[in-house]
Formats: C-alpha cells, sequence, structure tokens
DNA sequence: TATTGTTATACTCTATAACTATA
DNA sequence: TATAGTTATAGAGTATAACAATA
C-alpha cells in the first residue's frame, strides 16, 4: 500500500462519465471485475494482519510457514512450498529465519534421509497461537464491515471461484 | 460456524489432522480468513486476464492504464496513479511503454502547465475495446464458477470489505 | 533416473530520495 | 511553499539453473 490515494483537486476529464461525482475518475469496468475485487480486498485484510503480526517480527508469509508447521508436525520444506505455493529456493531464507528465533526446528527424517522434518519448538507454539489468535480477532471484528453470514457466503463465493463448483 | 481453531501440537506426531485426506496438510485456519481466500480468488481470475490479454502484448497493469486513460481522456499521470494505487515513478515506464507502441499520447494541459493531460489514439482505442470485451467475456464465462446473482453478492461483499459499509 | 534441500543469481514489482519546472 | 512529472536507485518478492546427497 502506498500513501498516493488522494483525489486530485481538479477533474481535467472532459467529457468522461458525466453521472460521477466530479473529481473522481471513471474506472466502473474495473470496479465490475472479481480480480480487481479480490485483489483490492485480499491487500485490505492482508494489510490488517500485517499490523497485527508486526509486534512478533513476523511477516504475512512468516506466519503462514509457522502456521502450517505448527498444524502439521513433521512436515518436509517440500510439503510446505506445495501448500503455500512457495518456490523451495524461496523457502530457506523463511525458514532460517525461523530457527535462529528459535521458533522451529528441523529434526531427520524417519523414512528418508534426504528430507528433514520440520517442527514448531514451544516458544515457537506460544508465539504461534497467540499471533492465530490476533489474526482471528480481526477477521471476526469490525474491520471486515461484515457479519457472520456475510462472512461466510463471501469466503464459500471466493473458494468457488478458484476450486471450481464441487468446492 | 467453523470457528473451532485447531489446538497448536508441539509434540512430534506426524499425522496431526486425523480427519483430513491423507497426504494432503492441515491449511485450515489460513483457509478460513478473507485475506487468504480472496488473495487466491484474486491470482486466479488474474492469471485468467493474464492469458487474455497476452496477445495484445499487454500485462493487466498496462491494460488498466489503458482503461482508466480511454474511460477518461484529458486525465493526469497523477490521477491515474491515484485512481490504480501506483507510485508515480512507476507509473513513467508504463507510460513509455504505450506511447512507444502509438497507443497512449500525452497532450499539454489546458490550465496547468506542469501537467500532461493522457489520451487514448485511435488505435489504442481500438485495442482497449477489444482487450475489455475479452476481459469482460472471462468474466461472464463459466471459469469463474458463478452465476450472475453470486457475481454480484461477491463484488458487493468484497467491496464492503476494503470500502466500508457505506459503499 | 528422480527427488530433497540448497546456493547463486536474475528478473519483476514496489518504494524512496531528489531534481526541474511550474503553481 | 507545494505540486507534476521525472530520474536514479534501493528493496522486496518471485523465478530459473545447477549442485550434492539420497531415493
Amino acid at each position: 500500500m502506498n500513501d498516493a490515494v488522494r483525489p486530485a483537486l481538479s477533474a481535467p476529464s472532459i467529457d468522461a462519465a458525466a453521472d460521477l461525482p466530479p473529481g473522481r475518475l471513471d474506472t466502473r469496468f474495473l470496479e465490475s471485475l472479481i480480480g480487481y475485487n479480490a485483489r483490492r480486498a485480499a491487500l485490505t485484510m492482508i494489510g490488517h494482519a500485517l499490523q497485527r503480526l508486526a509486534p512478533y517480527g513476523l511477516r504475512v508469509v512468516d506466519f503462514s510457514v509457522l502456521t502450517v508447521i505448527a498444524h502439521n508436525p513433521g512436515v518436509t520444506s517440500r510439503q510446505v512450498c506445495a501448500a503455500l505455493d512457495i518456490l523451495p529456493p524461496n523457502l530457506v531464507g523463511l525458514l532460517r529465519g525461523l530457527e535462529q528465533r528459535g521458533w522451529v526446528e528441523k529434526r531427520e527424517h524417519p523414512t528418508d534421509r534426504r528430507a528433514q522434518g520440520l517442527y514448531v519448538t514451544p516458544a515457537g507454539a506460544e508465539v504461534q497461537a497467540r499471533a492465530q489468535a490476533d489474526i482471528a480477532a480481526v477477521e471476526h471484528g469490525p474491520l471486515t464491515h461484515l457479519d457472520a453470514d456475510e462472512r461466510t457466503t463471501l469466503i464459500r463465493l471466493l473458494r468457488k471461484v478458484y476450486q471450481g463448483p464441487q468446492a
């Protein structure tokens, strides 16, 4: 997000949409698109999450990785990559950061000596649980501007978009 | 609904989520979030748009800029930046590309000699109109997995998320 | 021969500082 | 003093190629 979102003083648009408030541009086509609106809503909600995670020194991607490991003890790097759509080379640095803070540790995999099992430490589990509670609070809080039914409907429709009708 | 949050296990049990299909990870918390689902839906729809725009040599951001200019003749750079949340230095290259292809041109601003009015050329208007039709086709086509009512509801709820209840 | 984790690296996208010419 | 457009550049995010160890 950036701050360059101040409407300009005058609207030099000559003949654009006459039924729009003066000073505002006609962006109605873009605003009619699912992708455009979904992206803006995602950026808004991710911005809220960002603020809630900042006290823990976590970015959204760090929290996602930490959460997947916390909920799937012994998971491998490749599995985390597949679940979160992260490329393996880019996960290395993320894991290194979580390891250095003592929140994640690698142990040898029980059956495959190439792989490593990922686990959260007690400290990591604590941080993840608190962060998850904070994220859940903002998700169900007034910042979403949605009641419970609307949230349910919204998520159902979004899943339909990216998973198909069978979702 | 499904607000029950998974307990954070730190014990090294391999199969954490016994009620999940084997081989799949537990990502249920992330999947309960508006931001996560909105981002995935946005990436899906933007991917579709990407494919439709490729024949014109347009990326999504190029199409967005071209569309705003086409629908708002004489608009200034700063207004485009504000409308699309693009930082002014990053718009320069985008406009240069559209100018070099003969789709956009700058004229002097009628009242402010610092500014420039942006206009689409006839060729630019043609490309924009065709691209917009293609985008609209995929938007209302079977790839969205939504009927008209669902699309309307989805967009209304997404706007509520990022614009507030008054939207 | 294929896969896991890794390094190095390139490419893209986004953000900041600073300049010029106008207002 | 503030704003429009621009340059240069820094930083984050994302992508590909290739390697050693293991399957």
